[in-house]
DNA sequence: GGTGGGATTAGCT
DNA sequence: GCTAATCCCACCA
């Protein structure tokens, strides 16, 4: 027995809501197809009084997403090709969200592969730019709505044990355990080693 | 008005 | 391991 989840989930700090995240089941449907995927890796951005946060310096015409309600989803692009989607958490003006980095698919897989030009499922959505190319999702689909008819997020409380470290990629508070996975899954991004000493 | 670097990825060596 | 691909924005002048 599924349950989606409601405002109220989104609206707590991005440390906690990014934990209870993992295992959650991200669903979207489309007139097409409908895509189901486990999450298993996210990381948490809290807002103005966080230097690796695109929060940061204020709210800006690109972060206004992150600054709005809570349970929608901001997307932003980087390096000039790729696509980054974040879940809004905590409340309206606090700038909190959630990164999404790897998910397990579960449905709408052949979609997937024809969107992202790989059979192999564990390489699908194992990354936070190769899951939006999975997902089909881009920059006009920045600030929907998780509370929605089209995209949710349940719970089938399946309850996995996490790992905690600190996040990928980033040049500032490169030490705050805010990165958060799904323990021993194959379906987690594979950071750089020789660039990031994390797990 | 110019520029440096980025919450990345894939492909080559 | 290294680096090209390629656009936007924040920051400095």
């Amino acid at each position: 027995m599924s349950k989606r989840l409601g405002e109220s989930f989104y609206r707590r700090d991005a440390s906690v809501v990014a934990p209870a995240l993992l295992g959650k089941v991200l669903v979207l449907q489309s007139d097409q197809e409908t895509m189901r995927a486990r999450i298993v890796e996210v990381e948490a951005y809290l807002g103005e009084r966080d230097e690796a946060s695109h929060a940061f310096r204020g709210r800006t015409l690109r972060n206004d997403v992150m600054f709005g309600p809570p349970g929608h989803i901001y997307i932003y692009f980087t390096y000039g090709m790729h696509f980054c989607m974040n879940i809004v958490t905590a409340k309206v003006g606090e700038g909190q969200a959630v990164l999404l980095r790897a998910l397990e698919p579960l449905g709408g897989i052949a979609a997937m592969i024809e969107r992202r030009q790989t059979n192999a499922i564990t390489n699908l959505c194992n990354g936070p730019a190769k899951l939006v190319q999975a997902l089909g999702l881009g920059r006009s689909d920045n600030g929907r709505s998780l509370l929605g008819a089209q995209m949710w997020i349940e719970d089938d409380d399946y309850r996995p044990q996490v790992t905690a470290s600190p996040r990928v990629g980033i040049s500032k508070a490169v030490d705050l355990p805010l990165r958060f996975f799904i323990t021993g899954s194959e379906f987690v991004s594979k950071p750089n080693k020789s660039r990031y000493n994390v797990p």
